[in-house]
DNA sequence: AATGAATGAGATTTCATTCAT
DNA sequence: AATGAATGAAATCTCATTCAT
C-alpha cells in the first residue's frame, strides 16, 4: 500500500495516468446514473480495469466519488482564480467569473451535472469527515465569489448588499440556467449567453426607463 | 384492493389520515437521509406502522417518494396559483410569487430540501413513467413562473427577455438563497428577505446612479 | 369456533353452501395457478368472501387445498365404486373404470389437473399429517383399481401379473393421455377415446396376427 | 460478466466444476422439497457456496431450476437417441427405449422425480419464455418417442394407432411405474422390470388364448 | 500489481394469518 | 359472523468489499 504521487518517476507517471482513467470513467457514469446507480463493476468495465484494481487506487466507492468532486472543484477553483485575477476588481471580474464558469461547464459538463444535481444528495450519504471536507470546499468556492462581490461593492460597482447573499444569487442563476440550457444540450451556444446573465444580474429584470 | 379516497366516510378519513402519517414520516426521513439513505424499516419505525402496512398504502418505496413529491408539488402549485392570482399581472404578481414561495418553504422545509436537492438525483433512479411525470410537474411549475414573467413583459414591467430564462433565473436565485439561509436554519427570519430578492431580481446587483 | 355439519338446519345448509363456494373458487385457482401461485386474497376475491371469512371455514391455506383434494377424491372414489360395481368382475369392470374416469375428468377438469399435475408437488410442502392422509387416500384409489385387476386375474380375464403394477400402468396411461388430450382442450370428444384405451391396455400396442 | 464454457482452460474447467456442484445440490433439494420448499440459503448451505456466489452462476432461483431441467433433459435425450439408434427400427427400438429410460432413471432418480412430479407444477410459476422452452423440450422428447412408434407402425410391428397417443401411453406407463417402484426405493431391481413393461405395452394385460 | 470469484450483510417485497371493529 | 387492515417472518436478490492466486 504505497502512495505514488511523484510525477517524476515513470512508475509515478503511469500510476497517475491510470488513476485519471478511472476518474474519467467515474465522471461519466456518476453523471449519467448517479452515485447509487453506478456499481463498481460498471466502473471497472468502463475504465477497463478489474474491480480489484479500482480498490488499489481508492479505498471505497465513496472515495472515488469524493475524490472526483474534490479534485475537479480544486481545478475549477484554480481556473476561476486565474481568469478572474487577470482583471481589475469590480465589474470586470464579475464578467470574467461568469465567462469562466460557462467555459468550464462546457468542458466539464458531466462533472457539473454531478456538482449541481447530485452533490447535496450525496452529502446525505457519506461519512461525516468526507461530508465536512466537501462542504468546506464548496463554501470556499462560494467565498471566492463572495470576495469578488465584496471588492466590487467596495469599489462602488455593486450595491451594498451582503456579499455572500449576492454570491449565492449569482451562483443560483448560473446553475439554474446551465441545467436548463443543457436539457436540450445546446452546449456550444452557451458562450453567447454571457451578456444575458451579466445584464440580468447587474441591471435586473425590470424594464428600464429611457434616458432622454 | 379498493382505494379509499372519499373523505366522507369514517373509513375513508382514517385511511387518508394514516396515509398522511406515513408521508409525513417519509418527508422527514427523505429530507434528512435521502432516498437511498432511508429504508422501509426506518419509515415503518418512524411512522409507527409495520413494514407490511406501508405496502398496503404504497406499492413500492419509489412510490412513497414519488407520491410525496407529486402531492406536495401539486399543493405548492395550488398555493402559488391562489396567491399570485390575487394580484394584477406585472410586478405585483412577481412579488406575490416570491412571498408565497418563501412562505411555503417555511412551512414545508423538509419537502423543499428534497425538492431542491434530491429531485434530480432521484430522477436518475426511477422508472421512465415516474421520471416523466415528475419532470412534467416540475416543468409545469417553471411554466407557471414563466407565464407570470410573460405577462409582466407584455405589461412593460419586465425587459423583453425570454420569459423561460427569466423564470429559471428567479427560481435559481430563490432556491440557492433558501438553501443557504437554512444552513443555519434561521427559518423565521426568512420573511424579511423578500425585499432583498425582489430588489435584486428586478433592479440588479449593480450600484445605481443617484438621481439628483 | 363452532362446527356446522348438520345439513338439517338452515344455518347448517347455508354454511355448507358457502364452504362449497370457496372450494369451487379454490379448484379453479389452484388448477390455473398452482398452490403457490394462488393467494388467499385471490381466493377471497373470486369466492366473494373476505379473507377473514375464509379463515372461518379453513384454518390454513394448506387446509383449503387439502380439503379440496380429499373431498373430490372421496367423491371420485364413490362414483368409481358405484359405476364399477354395476358390472360383473372382469373386463366389464375395467371398461367401466375407464369410462367413469374419463367422465369424471370431463366434469371436473380443474380438479383433475390439480390431482395429476400438482398433487405430488404439493405433498412436498405440507405437514406430515396431511401428507400421510393424502397419500393414503391416493393409495386407496390405486388399491381399488388393483382390486378390480385382481378380480379380473382371478376370473382369468387378465394375465397373472402383479395387480398393483397393472393398476399403476392403467392409471399411468389414463393420466398421461388425459393431460395430452386437454392440451388442446377437446374435452367433449374424450368419450370416443374409451375404445382406444381399452383396446391398447388389454391387447397391447403390437400388431396382431390375422386369424384365418 | 464473462461466460466460461471452454473446458480447455483450468479456469474454465473449475468454473464448470463449481457450476455442476451447485446443480447437483439443487437436484437433491428440489427433488426432496420442491421448488418452493427450497430456499437459496438451503442451496448455498448444501453446495457450500455463499448465497452471493450462487448468483454469480445463475441470475435467479428460477434459472437454477430451469437450467437443471433443461440440461438433464438434453442429456437424457442424447442418451435415448444413442441407445435407440443402435437398433433397427421396430420392436428392438422400443425395447431399447424402455431399457434406456429405466437405466437413466436409476442413475438420475432425483432429477426424474422433479421431471415427473414437479415439472408441470413449476410451469405454472415461471415466466412465459422459460415455460415455452421447457415445454418445447418436453414435447421434443415425446416426439422422439412418437417417432420410434411411427417407424414401428410403418414396419408393421405396431398397430396403426396415432403414434403420439401410443407415445403418451408408453411414457405414462413408465412414469407411473417408476414412481411407484421408488416409493420403497428398490432402485437396483428396476432392471428386471423391463420385460414386464415391454410385454404389457406390446401384448396388453388381457389373458392370451393358448395356442394348440 | 492485477485480477475477478467469493462473500454476506442488508435491502425490498410478499403474503399467510390475526384480530379489533 | 363477517370484515379487511395490520402484522412481521421469511424469501429473493444486489453489490461493495476482500483476498487467494
Amino acid at each position: 500500500m504505497k502512495i505514488h504521487l511523484d510525477e517524476g518517476s515513470r512508475k509515478g507517471r503511469e500510476y497517475l495516468a491510470r488513476r485519471a482513467e478511472i476518474l474519467k470513467a467515474a465522471e461519466k457514469l456518476f453523471a449519467e446514473r448517479g452515485f447509487h446507480g453506478t456499481t463498481m463493476l460498471d466502473l471497472a468495465n468502463l475504465s477497463e480495469f478489474s474491480v480489484g484494481t479500482l480498490y488499489n487506487f481508492f479505498k471505497t466507492k465513496e472515495e472515488v466519488y469524493y475524490t472526483l468532486l474534490m479534485e475537479k472543484l480544486d481545478f475549477f477553483q484554480l481556473r476561476l482564480d486565474a481568469e478572474v485575477n487577470q482583471h481589475p476588481a469590480g465589474l470586470a471580474q464579475i464578467l470574467a467569473l461568469i465567462e469562466a464558469t460557462i467555459k468550464f461547464f462546457q468542458e466539464n459538463q458531466s462533472f457539473f451535472r454531478i456538482f449541481i444535481q447530485e452533490r447535496s444528495a450525496f452529502e446525505l450519504q457519506v461519512g461525516a469527515a468526507a461530508r465536512k471536507e466537501l462542504r468546506e470546499k464548496y463554501l470556499a468556492y462560494i467565498d471566492f465569489v463572495a470576495h469578488v462581490m465584496a471588492k466590487a461593492i467596495k469599489k462602488g460597482d455593486i450595491q451594498e448588499f451582503n456579499p455572500l447573499e449576492v454570491a449565492y444569487s449569482l451562483v443560483g442563476i448560473l446553475n439554474s440556467l446551465l441545467i436548463y440550457w443543457t436539457m436540450d444540450t445546446k452546449l456550444n451556444e452557451l458562450g453567447s449567453k454571457v451578456p444575458f446573465i451579466y445584464d440580468l444580474f447587474l441591471k435586473g429584470a425590470a424594464k428600464r426607463k429611457e434616458k432622454k
